[in-house]
DNA sequence: AGCACGCCGACT
DNA sequence: GTCGGCGTGCTC
């Protein structure tokens, strides 16, 4: 309620001017409350807005203010919990509090649309599934699986939460078209979670003793308490989290659970569909934006019990919040690269705070923060160090391939053990961080290696379809016929990408099946969930592919693991470099082997003597963490010191360099006792890329206050500079690459 | 960041 | 004579 004295309204607008604007209420009688959305006009534009404050004051002379020109919502779209996150995440990581408002929005409603929830068209059974309808579809694998599903859920089920599945539009019409299936449009069910008798639609399974020492440390009290949730893959980490969601919804609260990008699978919404009854919305990069905008509502009017985001998610207003899980939180994903470059992991603990909840971090090789936070108490630390129904972890082992003949990368010795686990009817996957066919292409004759004309960066050689590929911007080109230096027709491929491994495998090993899986093969949409439809039969076969393999899937008759260059991690220029390889390696091991058939790991290196991949394939994750940490503690590095990067980048080589060397100055002068180091202007670690040149500055502290004080006068300096119109720079606070 | 205003070069 | 290049300045 606002008091007639209050007569202003500070308004947060969507630009990157660091301040508030005053505006004059509307001429309606609306019940204005901060956190509301308004229209206001904006020089010459109309901008949606976000209401701050309300305050019986302002600075600017009242014949200048501006209207309100409209207020299209009854109740702010921000509650007063998602305006505090919002107005720490703008002031730690020094980002306007008006554009941090308003990406918090769901972009339907940033552009001003209504917030309302739609109509939507379910599908659901003509007849029950009888025998006979099963027979006449057994050749029809996806539109059983289809019937089947819809046969679970007698209210229906829409596109989107059937796409979930698995499930495409095609497939529904096809049923549509043998009457087996019917869709009808209905209001949303505005039915709040807390009103299903029962939120369980699947008993739980049995946990064994550590899961249930985890769920009962995680439920040991309801208010805020962080937890590490330490548990090698394949311990049953989910099935703890379900049991504590399940204890948080039966208590009347909602449950947000985070997920890295790409984890965000059908199978994961699958699990916790099944499990619940209670509505369980989701948001990620998948759905349009109006799919999204519903899930924000059903989250944010309580109608949903649990909602399973991406980072973003980490704004969606749960009026009931009563636990966060943040999966796998070591997950680069969870960092913004761009914009608000906020770290979605370090938000929760936040949000916790503010919802006095208990928060839980899980993940196998947990980050070294979150490690640190953890050993000095202020996270409790749960481990779960035996994997659920008694299966042994993978082994790992390091093969030596100094001075050996390698058959395009393949060491011998890895080829047999390959031969010999396929022969047992056992499948085997292949590690490669690379996509493409080679990643580069190199002239024979004169040594001239081709280049990416827009970046220092040299460019990915493709067969199919045949082009050079930039895999920083984005340039393609066709692949040359001869040396634009010496007019030489001798260029080789140099190095392996995963389609030259897939060409090498498939004449290795020519009666096998060979599943790559990379950004290209996935590209088509399903093609992913296709591919792991067909490992989960068992067949014996390769799967080869970068990244896309770690994250998120379990491969149960997947015996041998071939990480193929974990060299080219060992000696990254960024200082999370092992970290992250060490990380990626476990990650990738975890996805082998079950109960009777354990997994086993082969990492061919040139370095087998290397301390770190020692360490890693000798002792558990946190001997190898603690190795890391004594090289972090001796270089002021996180997570024993604190760090911000600016960034700089323009057309103009110099420009960049010599802003920062300026910011330099002014923050020496400030800054004399000492306690901030400041670092450079260096150029980025790929100097020029998509056509600009990058410098940086960084900032190491100890002291996270000092830093922030000197960053607070470093950006007043900045925003008061006029800068050349095609120089750019950012603050990254916390960056997790420095590139 | 947008967006308008404004002041100089090659076109219907 | 006008369309349009991007410099500069403002946004309650």
């Amino acid at each position: 309620m606002t008091s007639c004295d209050d007569n202003y309204l500070s308004i947060a607008i969507p630009t990157p001017l660091r301040q508030m604007f005053d505006y004059l209420p509307p001429d309606s009688e609306a019940n204005l409350q901060p956190g509301m959305r308004v229209q206001v006009p904006f020089g010459p534009r109309k901008l949606v807005g976000i209401i701050e404050a309300i305050k019986p004051e302002s600075d600017y002379p009242r014949e200048k203010l501006k209207k309100v020109s409209a207020v299209p919502d009854q109740s702010p779209l921000i509650p007063r919990d998602i305006m505090q996150l919002c107005r720490w995440a703008s002031s730690y990581y020094h980002y306007s509090l008006g554009e941090t408002l308003l990406q918090a929005l769901p972009k339907a409603l940033r552009q001003g649309k209504p917030a309302t929830r739609e109509k939507i068209a379910l599908w659901s059974l003509t007849a029950p599934l009888d025998e006979a309808i099963t027979q006449s579809l057994k050749r029809a694998h996806k539109q059983l699986k289809a019937l089947q599903w819809l046969e679970k859920y007698p209210e229906g089920l829409s596109e989107p939460e059937l796409r979930e599945v698995g499930i495409s539009k095609t497939i529904l019409t096809q049923l549509q078209k043998k009457q087996r299936v019917v869709v009808h449009e209905v209001e949303r069910i505005d039915q709040h979670f807390t009103e299903y008798a029962n939120p369980l639609r699947q008993e739980p399974l049995n946990l064994n003793t550590e899961q249930a020492f985890a769920l009962k440390g995680i439920l040991a009290c309801l208010t805020f308490h962080p937890v590490l949730l330490d548990g090698v893959t394949g311990s049953g980490k989910t099935e703890v989290y379900l049991q504590a969601i399940e204890a948080t919804l039966k208590a009347g609260k909602q449950v947000l659970v985070l997920i890295p990008e790409i984890g965000l699978t059908p199978q994961t919404v699958r699990r916790f569909r099944s499990r619940f009854s209670v509505p369980v919305a989701c948001l990620h990069s998948g759905l349009s934006d109006g799919e999204r905008l519903q899930g924000w509502l059903a989250a944010s009017r309580t109608i949903a019990g649990v909602l399973i985001a991406t980072r973003s998610g980490i704004f969606t207003p749960l009026p009931k919040l009563g636990l966060i899980i943040v999966d796998e939180e070591h997950d680069n994903s969870y960092k913004q690269q761009d914009t608000l470059r906020y770290n979605a992991r370090d938000l929760a603990i936040y949000r916790a705070k503010i919802a006095d909840c208990p928060v839980v971090l899980g993940s196998a090789t947990p980050s070294l923060e979150t490690l640190v936070n953890a050993r000095k108490g202020r996270y409790s630390h749960l481990e779960i160090s035996s994997r659920a129904g008694h299966s042994r972890p993978p082994t790992l082992e390091l093969l030596d391939i100094r001075q050996q003949i390698l058959h395009e990368g393949f060491a011998q010795g890895l080829i047999t053990r390959m031969q010999s686990t396929l022969d047992k009817g056992e499948q085997v996957m292949v590690f490669l961080n690379r996509r493409g066919y080679a990643p580069s292409l190199i002239c024979h004759d004169c040594g001239e290696v081709m280049d990416c004309p827009h970046c220092d960066a040299h460019l990915t050689l493709h067969r199919t379809p045949p082009h050079m590929h930039c895999h920083h911007c984005d340039y393609q080109t066709a692949i040359p016929w001869s040396c634009p230096k010496c007019h030489s027709k001798n260029l080789q491929p140099a190095g392996q990408g995963t389609e030259r491994c897939e060409q090498i495998l498939e004449q290795i090993f020519p009666t096998i099946p060979l599943i790559r899986v990379d950004r290209d093969s996935t590209r088509r949409k399903n093609a992913l969930s296709e591919i792991l439809d067909r490992v989960q039969t068992g067949e014996p076969c390769i799967l080869l592919g970068t990244q896309m393999l770690a994250k998120g899937h379990h491969f149960p008759d997947v015996t041998l693991v071939a990480i193929i260059n974990a060299d080219s991690g060992l000696f990254s220029s960024d200082f999370r470099g092992l970290e992250k390889t060490g990380q990626l390696i476990l990650q990738v091991a975890g996805r082998a082997g079950r109960e009777k058939k354990p997994g086993h790991v082969i990492i061919q290196t040139h370095n087998p003597q290397h301390p770190a991949l020692q360490m890693l394939v000798s002792q558990p994750y946190s001997r190898f963490a603690d190795s890391l940490m004594i090289e972090r503690k001796q270089l002021k590095l996180p997570p024993e010191g604190y760090l911000a990067l600016f960034r700089t980048e323009s057309s103009m080589a110099a420009a960049g360099e010599n802003l920062l060397k300026s910011l330099r100055h002014i923050l020496l002068n400030h800054h004399q006792q000492g306690s901030v180091r400041v670092l450079g202007p260096i150029p980025a670690p790929m100097e020029k890329r998509q056509g600009r040149y990058r410098y940086q500055l960084l900032l190491q502290s100890y002291q996270r206050v000092s830093l922030h004080r000197l960053l607070d006068i470093a950006v007043k300096h900045l925003d008061s500079m006029k800068l050349p119109k095609d120089l750019r720079w950012t603050l990254d606070v916390d960056p997790q690459e420095m590139t």
